[in-house]
Order: structure tokens, then C-alpha cells, then sequence
RNA sequence: CGGGGAGUGGCGCAGUUUGGUAGCGCGCUUGCUUUGGGAGCAAGAUGCCGCAGGUUCAAAUCCUGUCUCCCCGACCA
């Protein structure tokens, strides 16, 4: 392809709507255009990206045996409905875009599609003897994110390929995981990417184990911890660690002390002299249910650590039986909208009485009590005395009425020791997440009644597993993990094109001449390469070349008469210069060793 | 949804405080010169100043409303 008919528009300045650097690049080399909040144009080059990328993706997932298939981007309600999933992807702060048809069918446009492949497999798998099938597509993916941002590290529209696996067994589902573990090392290396297999929180969409892969970089949105041994890694919605000891605290009267003003650990340990993991903070927290009520919550957490949002929910779920929507601290404000009297914010105690929450407009009227083991193990505690500018010190849970159930509710964080091997510490890194694979279990497969009959002759929900891939956010986090100040160094397995010859005078006839023989021996070679012919001045051909990352560059110049060139490698700007037959060999040597 | 910022030629921006003929850089077109790291000179083209009302002799500028985009947060398979 020549530069001249590639419609290759850059730009020199940084667009404002972009702020990381790969979202800056994609934009300024021409590969994307935003064309709405969330919704982006794949321009020409991007597309072969996006296509090397999928490549290596069906060859991989079908090498695993996956079949290739493709499904309906408008799901009918009804669908969603049976999984119960309509109501929460719809209604309130829901991600699902849907709309009626024009005789009033209500349909969504598919966010993901367990809805529809599950019954799908429900209608074409009857026997165990046709077990296991494995199914992907690569397709458009619609999700009306609160906040889109970064280009297409968070768009509305994004490219994604997702596999549904239906197994007899629990083991053959495991199988089919661990399948696709291997299938998805095999394709982020071949890709190019460091990409940090981790432990991670199932979310919304259910199930048991899963597991995410993070390329590693700081304009992650996640936060991931590993262990310095190498044998631990995991998200930090999910990362488990064992906490620092609390500090040390001699026996002393149990007591009340006036703490005007002392409504944070930090305050309360400066002016009492009380270290912070002998105080036991109380969380006040209003929880959004499902079935639409609004729970308070009372969450006792040991005062040096943090509370993980994500666990919280999930020891909620497991407790109430019932999904959380949400969950935000409760201001003073609120308490007055329920007409209620101001709660002792900053002095409240785990054993608040629930005679605080009684004639509550439209708040459950008692708390969910839950408590950190960080705090249940605590033998001695200062704690909040439930009244304004009180607390009390030296207390133990038996004097609060019992010591109650201990669960994991707090944030591991870097420094700390690793369970599975207390001398190795976690450290921390961020990441994008561009994979992610579940085992779902039978939740979809029993709530859509998707059956085989097994070998007993008995009616079965299948086993499945759901396995993601961020197609476009991968090509973005590619450039993220491989750029530098001039432009995109693109891994070669994804890059747009292999090589790139510059002629750095295209009037020069004998440059000319020496540019296009080259090119063709290039071409004919099997190379996907691009020619520079534009009638521009060799600098602006060399910033251009350096901006679109092509990962290797011939330069025919000066030299040309001599029937010398420049062969470049865009990532390490290493430069050899070379007679043309060698520097073309040379490339062909390096491009299909 | 809460907080912050911004909408002016294709891109980046100034002009708005204090109302008075819409500007700069880049890009684009033509010509000449230049030709190895985003050239120089000359001549051009391109604006519903986000949109709708209002105030005024006069609005990019003041007022009201509204839409959109970006950032932080909440939220998010």
C-alpha cells in the first residue's frame, strides 16, 4: 500500500479530548475518530489491527477447539427477563441500551449474550454424547457506561469476543477453563502483551472461579497485588492478604472519654495518643437492594484498615439473598430526609442501638451488623461510645453485647504479607483488564431451564463457562504498553503493516526507482508493507513513520546511488546502513525467521 | 447523579472581564524557492462563535434556558 492512497491523516497537535498517552496516539496517527461519547470510528489502518488481533484469536480459540459462530446484537426482552437480568441491566443505572420496536416489543442491545446462547444451547443440546461445545464470536458489544472515557479503553460500542462453554460436569467445565487459561497466555504472548493472569472477583455476571488477564500499565483502571515470590496475583476487589499485627495495648480500665472533634481515626489517635489498629471504626453505610429496599449497614472495620466495597457486596448478597445495586456512606442530610435524628457520626460504635433507625421513612428500620476479622480478633479496642464526641476506651466485644461473626470486608494492600506464603509481599501495579474467564456454573443454564438429558436419563442444567476478550481495548492497551515519545511502536504480530519504506525525496529519480524496486521486492516477498510516496519532505515522512509505529522502516536516500539504505527498527531506533538486496534480506530474515 | 472545566474554520487556541467590522498557529489550495527529522516567501479559500429565547441602536461578549463534550467521584461484565 502506498502512503499516498492511505488516507493517512495525522495530527501534530494533541487533540483535547484525549488524555492518556495510547487514546493521544491513536487519535494523532490517524487510526481513530470519536464520533460520539463512547462510540469511535476504526479508521483503515486501525481496522488491520483490529483484524491481526482477531486472527490470532480465532486461531487460538479454534485450536482449542472453540467454534466460531455469530449472534443476534438485538436480544428481546422477554430473554432477559427469564434470566431475571432485564430489571437491573435496564432500569436505574443499568448498562444495557434497549428500545422498542414499532409494535412495542421491548428490546435491549446486547451488552453480552449468556441470555441468548444459553437458550440457544438449551435448543440444540440434548445429550451429554454432544458435550462439551465450546462457542464464540467476535462482535460489536453495546454497554452504556455511566462514564466512558480513555477512547476505547471504555467505549459504549466495543469489539469483544466471548465463548460460552456447556459441559455434563463440573470437571469438564474446569477442563474447558483451564482450556482457555492456556488458549489466552498463548494469545496475549503472541500478541505482543504483558499480560498478568490474576484472581478475580466474578461481579454481576456470576459464578465461581474466574480469573482476569491485566496488561500491566499505569493508566490502568484496576489496581492489581502480586507476590514478590511470583505465585500469587489478584485483582484488588478480590486480593486476600494476611494484615500487619495490631499494635500492642496493656489492660486499662474500660471508660468513656469526651473526643470533641474527633471524628476521624486520624484525629482521635493524634489527640488520645491511640494507635490506629487498636480503634474499631464503624462504617455507616446505606445499601440499594434489589428488591428495592434500602438496608443500613453498620461496618466494623479495624481502624488502620480500608473497607473493599466489592466484598462487602458480596458477604451482603450471600446474607440477604438478594443482588446489591449500591452502596454509599449515609450523610446527615439523609438521616434528616427519613426523619430521623442525627446519627453520632464519628462516634458510633458497633453495638448501635437500632431504636436510631425506628419511624424511618423508607430505610429497612435495623442494621446488618458485619464486622472484619481485623476487627473481631481484636481482644482490646477503643471504639466509638454512639454518642456525639464520645468514645470509649479499653472496651471488648463482650461488653458490646458478644463478638460477632468475622468476615474478610477489608482492602489487601502492597507491603502486606501473602497468605499462601507469609515471608513474600504484595506489591502493587495497575492494569487494564482485556480478558477475563468465568466459571458460571449452572446459574443461567438453570434460570433460562437449559437442559440436557444426562447419561442416567435424567434432565440436567448445563455446566457452563464464559470466557472475554476486549478486542478493541486490547489494540489500545497494545499502544499503551509500547510507545514512546515520537509515536506507536506496535508489536509486530498486531502492527498495521510490517515494514515501511521511505523515500526521503520522492522527486530524486534514482531515490524514486530504488524506493519502488524495493517495494515490490517486498511486496512479492510476502511483507506487508507501505511505501511512502508523498510528495513531502523527509521529515515530515520520518515523524509520520515514527507516529503509526510501523515496526520496521527502509529509508532511501541520500545514498541511493550507491544503492545503499537505512534499515531502522522503530522500537529500539536501532539503525543499520546496508546495501538494498542486503537491508531487504536482512528484514526478511527478521520478519520470518 | 454530585463536583469541576470547555464548546469560536479540519486540529490546537486567543478574543468574553469593559457589547461596536471574528483573529492567531498548524493544516488546506495555487505559484516560486527549498529538500534527511513536522521548510521559506507570496497569493488565496474555509465561521449560524453549540442551539433557542431575551436585553440592546448593536451580542462570540450581558441574561435565561437547553444540548454536547472532557476531567474527578459515585458506578461499572
Amino acid at each position: 500500500m502506498r502512503v499516498s492512497r492511505q488516507m493517512l491523516v495525522t495530527l501534530r497537535d494533541v487533540p483535547a479530548e484525549a488524555e492518556i498517552a495510547s487514546h493521544q496516539l491513536l487519535l494523532r496517527a490517524g487510526y481513530i475518530r470519536r464520533v460520539g461519547s463512547g462510540i469511535y470510528a476504526y479508521l483503515p489502518m486501525m481496522w488491520k489491527v483490529i483484524q491481526r488481533i482477531t486472527c490470532i484469536v480465532r486461531e487460538e480459540m479454534n485450536r482449542a477447539g472453540a467454534l466460531e459462530t455469530l449472534l443476534p446484537q438485538l436480544h428481546p426482552s422477554e430473554l432477559w427477563q427469564r434470566s431475571g437480568r432485564w430489571q437491573g441491566y435496564t432500569a436505574g443505572e443499568g448498562i444495557m441500551f434497549h428500545l422498542e420496536d414499532r409494535q412495542g416489543r421491548e428490546l435491549g442491545l446486547g451488552p453480552t449474550h449468556e441470555e441468548v446462547i444459553t437458550s440457544l444451547a438449551g435448543d440444540l443440546l440434548r445429550s451429554y454424547r454432544q458435550l462439551p461445545v465450546n462457542l464464540y464470536q467476535i462482535q460489536t458489544k453495546f454497554r452504556d457506561e455511566i462514564r466512558p472515557r480513555f477512547g476505547l479503553m471504555r467505549g459504549r460500542e466495543f469489539i469483544m469476543k466471548d465463548a460460552y462453554s456447556f459441559h455434563a460436569t463440573e470437571e469438564s467445565l474446569q477442563d474447558s477453563y483451564a482450556a482457555m487459561d492456556e488458549a489466552y497466555r498463548r494469545i496475549f504472548a503472541r500478541c505482543g502483551l504483558d499480560a498478568v493472569p490474576v484472581d478475580a472477583d466474578s461481579g454481576a455476571i456470576g459464578g465461581a472461579a474466574s480469573q482476569e488477564f491485566m496488561v500491566t500499565a499505569d493508566a490502568g483502571e484496576d489496581l492489581i497485588l502480586t507476590s514478590d515470590d511470583g505465585l500469587y496475583a489478584a485483582n484488588q476487589e478480590k486480593a486476600i492478604s494476611c494484615p500487619d499485627d495490631a499494635a500492642p495495648l496493656d489492660v486499662g480500665e474500660p471508660a468513656t472519654v469526651e473526643t470533641p472533634g474527633q471524628g476521624s481515626i486520624e484525629s482521635l489517635c493524634k489527640a488520645q495518643g491511640w494507635h490506629p489498629s487498636r480503634i474499631i471504626k464503624v462504617l455507616l453505610l446505606l445499601a440499594r437492594m434489589e428488591d428495592g429496599s434500602e438496608q443500613p449497614l453498620l461496618v466494623s472495620l479495624r481502624g488502620d484498615q480500608e473497607l473493599n466495597e466489592v466484598k462487602l457486596s458480596n458477604v451482603l448478597t450471600r446474607l440477604l439473598e438478594q443482588g446489591v445495586l449500591g452502596c454509599h456512606p449515609i450523610t446527615v442530610e439523609e438521616t434528616g430526609r427519613q426523619g430521623l435524628d442525627p446519627l453520632p457520626l464519628g462516634a458510633i460504635g458497633p453495638d448501635l442501638d437500632d431504636a436510631w433507625l425506628e419511624g424511618a421513612r423508607s430505610w429497612t428500620t435495623t442494621f446488618v451488623r458485619l464486622a472484619d476479622i481485623t476487627a473481631t480478633e481484636l481482644d482490646r479496642f477503643h471504639c466509638g461510645g454512639n454518642s456525639p464526641d464520645q468514645h470509649r476506651c479499653h472496651c471488648n466485644w463482650e461488653s458490646l453485647g458478644g463478638r460477632p461473626e468475622g468476615h474478610d470486608l477489608r482492602k489487601a494492600r502492597a507491603g502486606e504479607a501473602c497468605v499462601h506464603n507469609r515471608e513474600a509481599r504484595l506489591q502493587e501495579r495497575r492494569g487494564i483488564e482485556v480478558g477475563h474467564i468465568f466459571q458460571l456454573g449452572r446459574k443461567y443454564s438453570e434460570a433460562l431451564d437449559s437442559r440436557f438429558t444426562n447419561e442416567n436419563g435424567r434432565d440436567e442444567a448445563f455446566w457452563m463457562g464464559c470466557y472475554g476478550i476486549g478486542i478493541s481495548r486490547l489494540a489500545q492497551a497494545a499502544v499503551e504498553q509500547h510507545h514512546d515519545e515520537a509515536g506507536i511502536c506496535w508489536p509486530i504480530a498486531i502492527a498495521p503493516f510490517e515494514a515501511i519504506v521511505v523515500v526521503a525525496n520522492i522527486q530524486d529519480e534514482t531515490q524514486r526507482a530504488l524506493g519502488e524496486a524495493t517495494y515490490s521486492t517486498l511486496l512479492q516477498a510476502g511483507v506487508d508493507v507501505l511505501l511512502d510516496d508523498r510528495k513531502e519532505r523527509a521529515g515530515v515522512k520520518f515523524k509520520d513513520a515514527d507516529l503509526i509505529g510501523i515496526p520496521w522502516r527502509i529509508v532511501i536516500g541520500r545514498d541511493a546511488a550507491e544503492g545503499n539504505v537505512e534499515l531502522i527498527e522503530r522500537s529500539s531506533r536501532e539503525m543499520r546502513k546496508l546495501p538494498h538486496a542486503e537491508a531487504t534480506s536482512s528484514l526478511l530474515r527478521s520478519l520470518r525467521p
